[in-house]
DNA sequence: TTCTGTGAACGGATTCACAGCA
DNA sequence: TGCTGTGAATCCGTTCACAGAA
């Protein structure tokens, strides 16, 4: 059943999930798609067609309950139980990552992070002990997680992800410019902002800046 | 000619643009799209086709010059040029791109950054002095730039992504976990690590975490 | 022979359009 | 009447397969 669903499908339902608890935070308790896609900018009946993957969620004539629709969602996503996260590379992206509030909420959590700098291992950042890189596979021996996220130099980032893989790291989300070769078990994402920069130019670049009139 | 190419095929050609100076940095002259492919998981029938929508790049029998294809690439990417960034939101986060070294030498000058809080603005992050987000309009009809990074919190960034158009920005990448509405001639760019994570634990949600065999 | 460039075939995702239920 | 769920139709991107150039 998991096989057969399009990748791009499974990608929207987190957005979904997001869309529907800000809802529901304001109190909102049914939904249609039709409104629900005007808020996220996609078609009604792809939102449809999309739930329509994992069950029928809704009432015809009158949308969608929120609050039963977001827990189907999470339990789909498997959002319901905790993760556990790995680090690896706490430069500046490293510690922005460690500070960054908005992993904990959702259920995953860092729970060791990595450096090959003897300046950097040994330091607390929010709240986490730096360990050397070299300990990464004993460590995630003693205490498995699931993720790995890689945020060390281009030049060290495959070596790092053969490593976490080795270490039974099912999922990847890798910010290093390289496009990582894993097993096909191995699931990973990809955090370029250049990449995304430079393809957005593609479309400006004929227009130069301008102060638009006051 | 630029809007019947697949934005698809616009994103992965800063790809190739990467993994070819690579190997032109490795003193590499010829490339054939097989062994492109290979080196970023990308079948060479796509490559190819990619970039037959631009030219006629390849020599038959012998591959691609890859500095001429760089070259190519670079051009029609708009890449050859500099652009103006402008930042807004410097937490953890903002303070992390500030810091960040890869935008620079591709192009992408941050030459203002923005916050509302009074304790951040007036500080110099990276040499660059933190200024009110209320001064916004003002500095960017002084000095326009191209390009908006929102990092700012998500209650906050539909209201600063609508400033930065209304001040002439043309594309935005944007950090916070919103679906940013903006006209329809600006182009985003999302980043979103808690999404990435999201749609990656519904396929290892069934595979608890284990340690491999030593 | 090797490898590009590209129409044609294919396959997958999106949208349509409507039957059916509340 | 309003809105879902879903086959059918459509659209679009990928892959195939081969003619043709070096």
């Amino acid at each position: 059943m998991t096989l057969d669903i399009p990748e791009v499908v499974v990608e929207r339902l987190p957005i979904y999930a997001r869309a529907l608890q800000d809802l529901l935070s304001h109190g909102r308790e049914v939904v249609s798609s039709q409104e629900l896609g005007e808020q996220l900018g996609i078609t009604p009946a792809q939102i449809r067609k999309d739930l329509s993957y994992f069950g029928r969620f809704g009432k015809q004539g009158r949308g969608y309950n929120i609050r039963r629709l977001v827990e189907e969602l999470r339990q789909i996503l498997g959002l319901e139980r905790d993760w556990s996260v790995v680090l690896v590379g706490v430069g500046h992206l490293g510690k922005a990552i460690l500070h960054y509030g908005g992993f904990a909420p959702q259920g995953f959590h860092i729970i060791a992070a990595f450096d090959s700098d003897p300046m950097t291992v040994g330091q607390e950042i929010a709240g986490l002990r730096v360990q050397d890189v070299g300990r990464l596979r004993e460590t995630l021996a003693a205490r498995p997680a699931e993720i790995g996220i890689v945020a060390v130099p281009a030049t060290e980032a495959q070596e790092i992800i053969d490593r976490l893989v080795a270490s039974g790291v099912q999922a990847i989300l890798n910010y290093a410019p390289i496009a990582a070769r894993v097993p096909p078990q191995v699931h990973v994402r990809h955090i370029d902002p250049v990449l995304s920069l430079q393809s957005m130019t593609f479309y400006v670049k004929d227009a130069p800046a301008f102060s638009p009139p006051k």
